[in-house]
Parts: structure tokens; sequence; C-alpha cells
DNA sequence: TTGTAATCGAGACGGTACGTCTCGTCTTTTC
DNA sequence: GAAAAGACGAGACGTACCGTCTCGATTACAA
């Protein structure tokens, strides 16, 4: 994301920018964002903006990117309690509260939006943010398939894919109420197909 | 969408503006198209456009509109030929297609992301556009039931977000490659489910 | 100065800039004024400046020329008492306290500067502000002459530059005090030249 | 102009702005010189420009007094043939063809426009640059005055500006063509007066 | 001979203004 | 009375410079 850097930037700068994207994004719509509101919010010339960062989705993308490695103590785990149902439940429960809160709700809108404009941006969010996260429910599927409580020529990848894909895709395009039921019907219809089972 | 229109809209004007609309989005990338330049190239005057549509959003959407009603010929239907995952696969592969091809690309995803900032357009969509489509997967899905092809309890809503949302998730998120093989392997693990079948 | 002008112009804006810009010639240094400032004082947006005036010179001198033009009731005419040495005096004498009242000074600084750096300004101003005064100048000196009391054979643009050019240079490039005594010892030179008289 | 200087103000950095002014200059328009221009030109930091000089017009000022006190070998002296009229025709002749030399042109103008504006620059103008020349002026005059060649209660200051202030403010004003013949007809008339000699 | 202190090139910083572009509104003219 | 044309006030765009600042790296005195 960030040039060279030939070592004299301004960590103040960086951060007061970053810090101010993140409160903007609570208070207006992504789109009405502005470099020059940005600059000014932050304290900051706009040169200094323009200087270390190629877009305005970039600086956006490395407010998350902030927000996620200052949060996250060492890799992320999902639950493991045995029970695989259960497990997912309780964190796509838990996902629905967070696509539900306000305060998350533009900025993630925003993420996602620049992630599906900029082929670029995506490599680096498939990388920075959703890899670490995609691998640990990887993890957790994996140990359960050597449980044998998933298909042994199960792809985890496609997995993964059933489970969240429904949830975010509900959640972007508003395609109906975004509820815990839901989150359960949908582990439980994933993990067991839509086929009847004798 | 469109307002009461009183009776003296002028039809020119109005197809003007929506074949301008779909040609600069083959052109540019939704965002850089200007009510400006888009009143300029149909040749119509920008109050035109202020006058019966409240947003650029709301243009393009009408573009979309127009194309698919004019493109569909009576209600969708899905194929049936008695094998449903061989109706799903194809069905899948083509949008698959649909989806890779370029001239569709900006269009779409344009549309993703106006249906995502926006709530009220997020409902017509619903209505209009994606209300058939989704009625018709639902109907496909519904008569599989009633030959006992799908488990009597299934949540139909959730059978068709299972099936699609990993699809288009993985499309607007470019989480990975979109292939006809990850069409099948996703028809194929929906149906079966992730759990181990004896 | 003024563009084509289809026809479409607002007055008021018009009237707005060139007041404003004559409202800020009093307040600060010529160089310090901004177009974005003046706009904002005019309550006009930049871009009306700019479809307009080609340059900031162009707006000070449109300004000038107003007030100029609202001036002036009929054509400039130099006082004609006979006494040809006395009515130079006078005017002369007017001059220097003109050229020394500090409300003035800033714009008129300004303007000379404008023109001594663009040709396209210079000839404006010599056909619509100095022209006038000039051919008034001529005039008076060519009265004097009918009457015997200039040389037959004088070049009556040579003269005026002679009564004159001192002055503006003087004043211009501060060589010296501006003083009514310089004044009048300038026309007593200037009539009689630097050889001595028998 | 140049500060205390307490011994250890690098001379190569120095004359490489002096240098790289006056090579601007002949480059582009004096009011397009930038400070981070002339800087990067001269091959300096810009901050060895602002240690040593208070202005952009400072800079261009020293230029010149370098310029002048490198060509000037002692003196300066006008010539005295004895025939007065004669001398200063050659001399302002001379003075014509320069001020229509393009290369001296702007550099010029720039420096009328400086001291116009900036009374410190015009006191040290006054001093350094013009003061040895309207000294020799002076000069001249002076000994004409003791040949009888002039009157003998002429002031020799207003006698100067009478011969050479009508040149400068043709040339800078653009006020009409600067030609040899203007400045024949200029001598003739400033030695002679306008009133008719018997 | 070695500090040590000022100067140097470089360039980031918070800012102002540039001249351009588009917004959404308003006004004029034409059909 | 809707339409095309386009001027208007507003304000963001991305760039150029402003004048200040900090950073090693020379560099030339004083110890």
């Amino acid at each position: 994301m960030t040039p060279p850097n030939t070592g004299r930037r301004s960590e103040a700068s960086r951060r007061a920018v970053l810090t101010a994207a993140l409160d903007l994004l609570q208070e207006v719509e992504y789109a009405k964002i502005s470099i020059e509101g940005l600059a000014s919010r932050a304290g900051v010339g706009k040169q200094t903006i323009y200087r270390w960062w190629p877009s305005k989705g970039a600086v956006i993308f490395d407010a998350f990117l902030m927000l996620s490695e200052g949060a996250e103590g060492g890799p992320v785990q999902l639950p493991d309690t045995g029970d695989l149902a259960a497990d997912l439940t309780e964190v796509l429960r838990a996902t629905v509260t967070e696509l539900n809160e306000p305060r998350y709700e533009q900025p993630m809108r925003a993420l996602a939006t620049e992630i599906a404009h900029d082929p670029e941006l995506a490599a680096i969010y498939a990388e920075r943010l959703d890899g670490p996260l995609r691998e640990a429910k990887r993890q957790r599927l994996r140990r359960a398939q050597r449980a044998g409580q998933l298909a042994e020529d199960l792809d985890l990848d496609v997995a993964v894919d059933l489970i969240w894909g429904p949830l975010f895709q509900r959640w972007l395009h508003r395609s109906g109420p975004l509820t815990t039921e839901y989150a359960d019907r949908l582990v439980a219809t994933a993990l067991d197909g839509l086929r009847p089972r004798r």
C-alpha cells in the first residue's frame, strides 16, 4: 500500500489520517467523504494524503487494516467445543449481530464496494484481512473433517463459501432480514444439504 | 421509479437517457459517469434528467429495468429435465459465463454497489429485477421438493441463497476464480451438504 | 475583454466581481488578491470569474474601466485659462496629490504593473483609459501652439511625454520625493528647455 | 541584502542561485519563477535560499547586482565630445536599442515591477544600481552647464528626469513605439523646451 | 586531531491557491 | 409547459508552491 518510503514519513500524520477516516465513516456515507474533508479533519495537508496513498479507497482500506491489526491478539481462532453445528451457529450469530450494528455497517459496505471495484485492493484485502479469517474457518472445518464430522472428499473452500457466502450476500443486497434464526437455518441446511437424508 | 408522469413527458428523451446510460457503462467505470456527461451524451438538457430521476443510481437502475423488460418474453423459467443437479449445474455454469463477460461486468458491479448503498433502490431491485428470477428459482426447487428430491422441511429461501449466494459473493469480492468447476462443486456440495452421507 | 457572450451573462455577478475587486484593492496588496478570495468576497462561484475573464489582471482592469467610465461625464478636458504654464502646473499639482493619496496608490501601482507585463492589456489601457486623457492633453497643447505659445514644429506627443513622463517615472520608481515643487519645476523646465534662453 | 554572515556561507551555492535566477528570467516570466524551481535549478536546498534572502525579489535583485558589478570596470561615464546634443542622442539611442533587446526585456520589467512594489528594494536599487548611473548623467550635464551650454539655474535632477523619464515611461507602459527617432526628438525637445525660441 | 557547530542538499510537513470539473438550481429561449 | 441550452453558487478535485521543519552528510573552525 504505502510507497517506498525513504525513511522520513511522519507516523503521527499517518495515524491522524487513518483515525479521521474511521471517524468520518461513522458519520457520513463513504461516497461523501472527500480527501479535502479527510485532510482537514485529520489536521493534515492534502498533499500528505496524496503523497502516501494512491486513492481514497486505499486510505479507508489502510484504516481497516490498522483497526484489524490493532484488535487482533495473535492468530484468529474459531471456537471448537467439538460440536461443529453449535460452534458455527455461534459464530454466524455473532456475525449477524455485528453486521446489524449501525456503527460497523457504513464502513463495511464502503469496504465491500471498494473491493468490488478495485481488483488491486481486492487482492490486498484477500491477503491481509480476509486471508487469516478464512484460514481460521478452514482449519475449524478441517478439524471436524478429521473427526469424521464432515465428508472426506469435501472441498473446504467451497464449504466456507457455502456457509458464509449466503450471509454476506443477504446483508450486502438486503435481499431479506438478517436474523439469528436465519443464521441457525443456514448452518443446519449447509451441513445437511438440500437433499433428504434417509 | 418514474414519477407520476402527468402526460407530457417525452418518451424520446427518456429512451435517449437510458440508452446513453447503458452505453456509458460499457465505456467507463460507473463512478466516473456524471449527470453532465450523461445529459450531453443523450443530447438532452440536464434538467430533463433531474426532473424525472432522483439520482444517478436511479437512472442506471431504470436502464437495467428497460434492458431486462425488453429482453424477457413472458415469465422467467428455469430448465426442468427432472434431473435437479444437472439443471442447476447448467444454470450456474451459464451464470458463471455471464459474470465473466467483460461487457456485463462493469454494469453489474455498478448495480450491486448501488443496491448495497441505497435501501430504496434495493427494494425496487428486489421487486422488479431480482423478484421474478428468485421466484423462478424457488419454483424449480419446489417442484423437486414435491418430487421427493429435496428435504420436506427445506426452507426454499435459504436453499436459493445456499446455491446462488456463494457464487455472487465470490464474483463480487473476487475471493477466488469463478469457473464452471466451481459451479459444479457448489451444486454438488449444496445438495449433499457438508456432513458425510453414510 | 469580455468573451463573445452569447447573451446570457448575469450583470449582477459582473458588477459584484468588479466591485469586490476595487474593495479588495483598497485593503490588500494587489499580489495578495486571489481569485478564490475575490469570488468569495463577491459571493460568486470561481467558475463565473474564470468564465468571463482570462486573468486576475483582466478583472482588475475591468474594474478600473467601470470606475473611470462611471465617473466621467462626457469627454475629459484640461483647464484653459490662456496661461499655459499656470494650467499645466495646476494639473500636475493635482496629479501629484492624487498619486500621493494612499487609497489610490495600491490600485494604480497594480495597474501599472499589469500593463508592464501584459501587452494586450497595455493596448486596451492605451485605448480605453489613457487614450481620452492623452487626447485632452494633446488638445490643450495644440490650442497653446495655435496661440503661438509653443514652438510651431513641436511634436505634441513628445511634448506630452516630456511633461507627464518624468512625473510617473519618479512616482513608480520612487526615485525621489513627489512634491508640488517638483511639479512646478518640471513644468517650467519642460517649457523653457535645458538650454539657456538669452 | 545578505545577512550578517558569520563566516560559513557557501560561495558556490550563492553563485549557483544567482546564476539560476538569471537563467530562469530568460526563460520564463518573472511571476512564474518559484523559489522551489529556483532551488532545484540551482541544485540547492530551499532552505539555503530562505536562509540568505528575504524574498524572491531580493534574489533577483542580487542577481542583477552581480551582473552589473561584474560588467562594470570602474565608475560609469557618459561620453563627452563637447557636443551635448550629440552625446545625449548617442546614449539614448543605445538605451533604446538595449530596451528593445528581447533578452533584457523580461528581467528589466521584472526589476521595474519589483521596485514599484517594494520600497525597500527601491532604496537599494537607487543606491546600488541607479545611483552611479544617475550621478554620471548629472555630471555630464554639469560639465555642459559649466560650459554655458545649459541654463545656469537648471535643476540637474529635474533635467535628468526630463531626458530619461519619458523614455522609460514609454518603454514600460508601451505607450508608443520606442525608436531611435523618438530618442532624437526627445533630446532636441528637452534641450530647447516646448516654447518657441525667437 | 578531533570534536562540535553551522551549513548544506533533500524533502516531508500544514497550508493556500490554482484552474478544472461536476453538482443541483435557475433562467432564457424554442417548439 | 416541457425541452435544450447553459449560466449560476458551491465546493471537491489533484497540482504547485509557500515558508518551516527535520534529517544525515559535509565542512571548517577551535580545542
